[in-house]
RNA sequence: GAGUGUAUAGCUCAGUGGUAGAGCGCUACGUUGACAUCGUAGAGGUCGUAGGUUCAAACCCUAUUGCACUCACCA
């Protein structure tokens, strides 16, 4: 027979289809959409959670009879591909290449990672529909992004503005703040000395603090608090740039804050937020110091300072300086780096589009009311962030993206769907002797993205009515605000009402001691590597086990190896299945016709377990339901059904045995499907004959469950006294007596009951005493064992009894727990009598 | 600075007011015909700290400490 190892090696060579790709689109009862990966290399292991957890739920779904259509896709990725494309072409840079040459390289590269990341998406063995794969860029995609666009637009939710954006200087393009990562680094504190034009009540100079002094030649003016006594002379005052000589004023503004720095602050309208807000109120001209590329520049830049970084500028004026520092201290403070690049930004005021986001944000909370976010605690994030809402700035200046579908004729601004449309908008409006100029910059990546829930649809001509919304979405809970939010915003929008009906946010995998994987701490767990070593079921269950709702996964080795003893452990139970069945398969079982209570009581267990499978997927708690499947499988079936069958199987219930192993593995498999569903599916096709579907409904006959408990019960017990003495035989006595599970007993055990009297030494157990036959010398450690249980069992007897006692308690508690309790102190009590009956004898 | 989450066994983590749970690790015993990639048993916990609510708190509330994350923050 097949061994494990050989069937994982088989199983990579074997591409295993797990839809049916002619299936007729009528036949799907709803679509989800894979977030689309970047084109940006290969998929990570959070890539492959993501996808399990969908692939999960969408065959869960198909064990109970609705089809899912799940459509795959890559993202653009604007700026995360634009670096990598330019890295590959070094020395040379996109300038170099143009425009139109530097295209066709980023398409080569999309090419090629797109195959690269559908090959690896198909090796994770999800039931993807690979014949509706689309790609943000895909030209029919676009239409809908223009088409957008021009909607907004023209409902005067799109707009162009100058406004102070942080600006990464190495791709040159402005960034949103959500792309903005602050990180704490070393620099200094700069305490400046602006000289007074003239001399007040003795005062030659007025100190700013700053930690970036190379922006002073952009300053407008010197800022105080009005409240401020220790400059309130100064106000109204001029002071000198160092360098420079330009005069500028001490104002008051109420944003000063007395107590940081030096109280006064030096105002730099173009290159600080804040600055810029204080400018603007007081109508002081905002200077760029800067370019693109942030190297000073400019007017008011003198000479040798133009074209100097930021960083090398300040390193000259703090020698050039010297006259007019009053000190310098080391400080840490918070710098802005670009997400992407990595580069310190500058703020900088440009001319960008923004989508108006005030509206849709209203919608989107109202979208609350009908759409569910698991886990919950999320809700408050996304109410948070709708609520404090910011203007979107859209426009990238990227060369690979979508370009902004507006164009230029003269002064005139055209915003249309196509360059058709514009042309002819051109000729509407009498301007066809301007020429028509595309803008040159391009869409945020998450803008398309922001339609993806319905491009899917419409882009592949499927009933939008049918399809949208969206079954659910599944994604990391990082991207809830670049993202999902944006989908239900736009989303709402364009379709009206929302883009999915359940959103499920799933945590970060992180490594083994919850650090972010990243390439240069080497600790990247490749997925590949695993799928490929250990085939995807085992991935695939060592992740969705860890899979709490919301939280990051630590995970390493130990995972996979717990996934893998588990997908062992039902290759062995299939193993020992199909040997005993040996060629004659049940593949339908009458249940009535099953007597003994061994096998009723585990189709009993095989029934609650897949109902509580069930309640845990309708709240995502994937860990919970793998935990349930996980517990069924090895201690239930495995450690105590099996056990039991091995006798069954020898006896004269073997028929109905075989008949209830076959309904169980056949039933098995199928709850077993989402969770591994390579080795579920060879199983069920092995023994049955045919692929997975629908759950069977079990209607399990009554049996009693006493013998069952029975049964553990004295098998417990056995197990535990041989832990210290040995014998090979035991005497049950008890007023039920039942006779019938003995065989088992003796088989699971391994020793033998018997009827007659004999002498031995009496050990309590759920309904009764076994009477163990043992030497004397071997019973004081079995004393020892009982002393230990009676203290255990008095003690929780005292607290429960105390607990009884209390009229508080009996007022106020449930009638349940009442119930409860009284039923365990009548079986503590029994148990301690047992006990102190046996003990009683010992005196004897 | 504001917010969200989190603290439970040596480690990694589940836990739904009413008997404290799993995997790994550890100790002891066991290869009986699915599985040593295993089985059985055991040890190991004032559930971060301090209050409160409740008949009853790991769970609810308040405060506090540590950690993580999100947002804001370059004087």
């Amino acid at each position: 027979m097949l061994n494990y190892a050989d069937f994982i090696k088989n199983n990579k060579m074997e591409h295993v289809s797990l839809f049916d790709e002619s299936m007729d689109i009528n036949e799907y009862d709803g679509l989800i959409v894979l977030p689309p990966p970047n084109i940006t290399g290969n998929l990570h292991i959070g890539h492959a959670l993501n996808a399990f957890i969908q692939d999960f739920r969408v065959r869960i779904e198909k064990t109970k009879g609705k089809n899912i259509l799940w459509i795959p896709g890559t993202d653009h990725s604007g700026i995360a591909t634009q670096i990598l494309v330019e890295k590959s072409i070094l020395p040379l840079t996109r300038m170099d290449l143009g425009r139109e040459i530097f295209m066709d390289k980023v398409w080569e590269w999309k090419e090629k990672y797109q195959a690269n990341i559908y090959s690896q998406l198909k090796s994770l063995n999800i039931s993807l529909n690979w014949n509706f794969a689309k790609f943000t860029m895909d030209s029919d995609v676009q239409s809908e992004v223009y088409d957008t666009f021009y909607k907004l637009y023209h409902a005067d939710l799109i707009y162009q503005a100058k406004k102070m954006l942080y600006w990464d200087t190495q791709l040159e393009t402005a960034v949103s703040d959500l792309e903005v990562k602050f990180s704490t680094v070393k620099g200094k504190m700069f305490y400046i000395k602006y000289p007074l034009t003239e001399e007040c009540n003795g005062q030659h100079f007025i100190t700013v603090a700053t930690t970036r002094p190379e922006t002073m030649f952009g300053d407008k003016a010197i800022a105080v608090n009005p409240s401020d006594d220790r400059y309130r002379d100064l106000v109204g005052k001029k002071v000198c740039i160092p360098m420079t000589n330009i005069e500028i004023p001490i104002i008051t503004d109420e944003r000063c804050e007395i107590s940081k720095g030096t109280g006064a602050v030096k105002v730099t309208p173009g290159h600080d937020f804040l600055d810029f807000d204080i400018g603007k109120d007081n109508s002081l001209q905002s200077v760029d110091i800067l370019d693109s590329s942030g190297r000073l520049s400019g007017k008011f830049v003198p000479k040798e300072y133009v074209g100097l970084s930021s960083i090398d500028a300040r390193e000259k004026l703090e020698t050039d300086l010297m006259n007019f520092i009053d000190h310098i201290e080391d400080v840490e403070h918070q710098v802005p780096l670009g997400e992407r690049s990595g580069t310190v930004l500058e703020p900088k005021v440009t001319m960008q589009w923004f989508v108006d986001t005030k509206s849709m944000a209203e919608k989107a909370l109202e979208a609350l009311d009908r759409m569910n976010i698991f886990p919950d605690y999320f809700v408050k994030l996304y109410k948070n962030w709708m609520n404090n809402i910011q203007p979107w700035c859209i426009s990238r200046q990227l060369w690979w993206g979508h370009r902004i579908p507006v164009w230029y004729c003269g002064d005139n601004i055209i915003v249309a769907r196509s360059q058709e449309e514009a042309q002819q908008k051109a000729i509407e409006n009498n301007l066809v002797h301007y020429t028509l100029k595309q803008d040159e910059d391009v869409l945020d990546t998450w803008f398309s993205s922001a339609l993806w829930p319905f491009v899917t649809v419409t882009t592949n001509d499927l009933p939008l009515n049918k399809f949208y919304p969206n079954e659910f979405l599944v994604t990391g809970h990082d991207i809830l605000f670049f993202w999902v939010a944006r989908m239900v915003m736009l989303g709402g929008f364009v379709k009206g009402g929302i883009p999915f009906k359940e959103v499920y946010l799933h945590g970060l995998v992180q490594d083994d001691f919850g650090k972010k994987m990243s390439k240069s701490k080497n600790n990247v767990v490749d997925p590949m590597k695993i799928v490929d070593e250990e085939g995807s079921d085992v991935l695939r269950f060592a992740l969705l086990y860890h899979s709490v709702p919301g939280k990051n996964i630590k995970f390493g080795d130990k995972n996979i190896e717990h996934a893998r003893h588990f997908c062992i452990k039902i290759w062995n139970l299939y193993n020992f299945i199909k040997h005993n069945v040996d060629g004659t398969v049940y593949t339908k079982v009458d249940l009535s016709s099953i007597e003994h209570d061994w096998n009723k009581w585990i189709l009993s267990e095989l029934q609650t377990c897949s109902a509580e499978i069930n309640d845990c997927v309708q709240n995502w708690e994937i860990h919970r339901a793998s935990s349930i499947i996980y517990h069924f499988t090895w201690d239930v079936l495995c450690n105590w059904y099996l056990e039991g069958a091995k006798f069954l199987l020898k006896s004269d219930f073997q028929e109905e045995t075989i008949k209830t192993l076959c309904v169980v593995m056949k039933n098995l498999a199928t709850i077993l499907y989402p969770f591994i569903p390579i080795l579920s599916s060879f199983i069920h096709r092995d023994l049955f004959g045919k692929n997975i579907d629908k759950m069977e409904m079990l209607l399990c006959p009554d049996f009693n469950y006493d013998k069952i408990l029975f049964v553990k019960s004295v098998i417990e017990a056995v197990r535990f006294c041989k832990t210290v003495v040995t014998f090979s035989s035991i005497r049950y006595s008890s007023e039920k007596n039942y006779q019938d599970m003995y065989g088992l007993i003796e088989k699971i055990s391994g020793i033998s009951v018997i009827s007659e009297h004999v002498d031995g030494f009496d050990y309590p157990i759920h309904d009764g005493f076994i009477t163990i036959v043992v030497n004397e010398d071997a019973i004081d450690l079995l004393k020892e064992k009982i002393i230990k249980k009676y203290s255990e069992l008095s003690e929780d007897y005292k607290r429960l009894l105390a607990r009884q006692n209390s009229d508080e308690f009996i007022q106020n508690a449930p009638r349940s727990v009442l119930h409860d309790v009284s039923n365990r102190l009548i079986f503590l009590e029994n148990e301690i009598n047992k006990i102190k009956k046996i003990m009683k004898m010992w005196d004897n």
